[in-house]
DNA sequence: GTAGTTGCAAACTTTTTGCTACCCA
DNA sequence: TGGGTAGCAAAAAGTTTGCAACTAC
């Protein structure tokens, strides 16, 4: 949605050791505990560089950002269980008119990683529209 | 994580307006948009106002708010396909070891609301550590 | 050598909050 | 009438960006 591709890429020091810091934890850190991780092996690395660099990493498909793909929130008049459809090109989102799993909520309880109140599905993909205009473009 | 949580509510004017539109589109509007809407009805209305109220609406279970639960991004070392586990006291995120259920993306492609790509699922509950510290705690 | 990258700082965007006046129950 | 709520504006929090110096290839 916003988001620098050059093309093509240095391995600098800062870099990889964001790269390391980022795989070397399984606790889905925020870029400030990144940035605060870095600064112990790099003590003048800058907030720019680990956005700048989290940015490409996650443009070369080596990490993955866990947001709604947008820097504010949407707001749902419905309450109610329900998946979602959210387009890659325009951010619509739409609802999905199919039944609400439970068997997936007893799956994840199975696995012992907490107790599981509710659930969220979203599917990410092109929306009708930017479907139809993509075709036509070609 | 965050959010006032007043004992008693009000139906103030504002507050019923703001819901009205959130309950009469489908688009998962952002805060600005619903403030914009509002506005046509409410000439002065603020800003602060209309995410006051969405904070108590979401708070009372009226409306839902399409985010991770908090303002800022995580990230992920491993951006291969898996499922996580958010938790609602302490906002830990932890891998879930459940297979990804490419049927789900078939049965959702099935419903012509545009092409899939990908999906993402997360579960929500408590994890072990703060379940263990509410058994405790009482 | 040169184009991508850095640190720094300022700017930007979205959301929250302090305060006084207000008004719903 | 009292306490939750409004408007306003300033602050906070997270993220992006312009720029000159630097560096990986």
């Amino acid at each position: 949605m916003y988001q620098n591709k050059p093309r093509m890429q240095r391995m600098t020091k800062q870099r990889r050791v964001i790269l390391e810091i980022l795989r070397s934890t399984d606790i889905h850190p925020t870029a400030d505990w990144i940035y605060a991780k870095a600064r112990e092996i790099i003590p003048d690395i800058s907030l720019g560089t680990v956005y700048r660099n989290l940015g490409i990493l996650k443009a070369q498909g080596e990490i993955a950002e866990l947001n709604y793909g947008s820097t504010y929130s949407r707001y749902d008049g419905n309450p109610h269980p329900h998946y979602h459809h959210v387009c890659l090109e325009c951010g619509r989102i739409a609802d999905l008119p199919m039944p609400v799993r439970q068997d997936l909520e007893e799956e994840a309880r199975a696995k012992g990683c907490g107790s599981v109140l509710y659930h969220r599905l979203e599917f990410y993909g092109l929306c009708p529209q930017c479907q139809r205009k993509r075709e036509k473009e070609g």
